[in-house]
DNA sequence: TAGATTGTTAATCGATTAACAATC
DNA sequence: TAGATTGTTAATCGATTAACAATC
């Protein structure tokens, strides 16, 4: 039983989440687990699990539960987390230099290796082991090592103009944490959108909507 | 016609998004605008705006459409963008330095009252002018001050002490940057999860699994 | 073999979309 | 008044849960 033709996007969600647990079962050194017992620690239905794990493969064995190291690895696989995608970072601000610090893109299936700001003083330093260049050099470093992958850290204002070179030069995916929406524009192109914003204001509501 | 009683998740989820449209359309200077209209400028159906929006009443007329102005009042009022909830940060580390002199909280309804670190040496220095704290002060510190929000910044391992600290202190939400799982140990907290490696590795999957 | 647990089909639940009567 | 567009009910679609036969 191999993978289903169509994988919603309710269950590619969850499949980071799954791959999480199965780690930490993992290092706990817990050897298989069974859908229910995941269901217990992951506060999922047991069904759910089944389900999902299902659209992918019969990874588990009947009488038996799923083995956690080789669950892990064929999540691992179906994410690709291995292949390590060429990624490229734009905007050295704040946030763009916490990103680059504090990430480790490798362990999520990233490799980052560029980062490109507007302003010309941070030519040539170094963050994190990355050098940052000009945008002028965008172009050239994207025909020369077709990133896939663009992390978007610039103020919204540009993130318009900077997406639509981007695409140009063959980026087929966005990390965005502008509040800018890319896939208004584009169709095909892959976003991810991380909008802060958004997130701290459905918590504001939340505090603010819950009766005590 | 006001609140309905139940509002979906998804609904909630959609509002900072709305709130989010309006300021740009008045930015714009435009007045009023209808459902059709706003479904084409955020891909929405125009019937899922309607009853969106509906589920906190009606704040549009017949025939004319929503006004912008007011719809955003509205809106935000109903976010609660206005209180400014007491919120303190945990883990003055790249990435809790980022948010806080990245990240614009009155914006999002909050106010960063408080920063906490478990490093010594970090104490009295200040970040974006707020001043950082020894994690012994925190229970004093809550006592007094009362915030409703927490932002976590601190390694995974002490995720789960600190946020039992900060339960216990009255903390009633947080804003969750650890990939830890608050809300498998707690109930009735509020947690908005910005679980960064989880959301790089659904873009790694859909840029490994779209047939270009 | 018997017990356990999956894989998978069927039933339920919730969210989105369509339709239209109410009304500005 | 007539046209436009909402508010709201009904129909559809998709995702979750339940049930159970297959099988290790």
């Amino acid at each position: 039983m191999s993978q289903k033709s169509y994988i919603s996007n309710s269950v590619i969600r969850r499949l980071p989440r799954y791959y999480r647990f199965m780690g930490e079962l993992q290092k706990e050194g817990t050897a298989k687990i069974s859908s229910a017992e995941l269901s217990v620690r992951m506060k999922l239905t047991a069904s759910q699990i089944r389900q999902d794990l299902n659209c992918f493969g019969g990874f588990g064995q009947q009488g038996y539960g799923y083995n956690v190291a080789e669950l892990r690895r064929e999540i691992g696989d179906i994410i690709g987390v291995e292949r390590r995608v060429g990624t490229i970072l734009l905007g050295a601000g704040n946030l763009g230099r916490a990103i680059t610090t504090y990430f480790d893109f490798p362990k999520y299936g990233c490799e980052l290796i560029g980062i490109f700001d507007a302003d010309p003083k941070l030519e040539n330093t170094e963050i994190a082991g990355v050098s940052v260049s000009s945008m002028l050099k965008l172009r050239t470093f994207c025909e020369q090592k077709s990133p896939e992958i663009a992390v978007l850290c610039i103020p919204k204002e540009s993130a318009g103009v900077v997406s639509k070179v981007l695409v140009g030069c063959g980026v087929k995916a966005f990390w965005n944490f502008t509040h800018y929406d890319i896939n208004l524009h584009f169709d095909d192109i892959i976003v991810e959108n991380v909008h802060l914003g958004d997130s701290l204001l459905t918590l504001a509501y939340n505090v603010n909507n819950t009766n005590k």
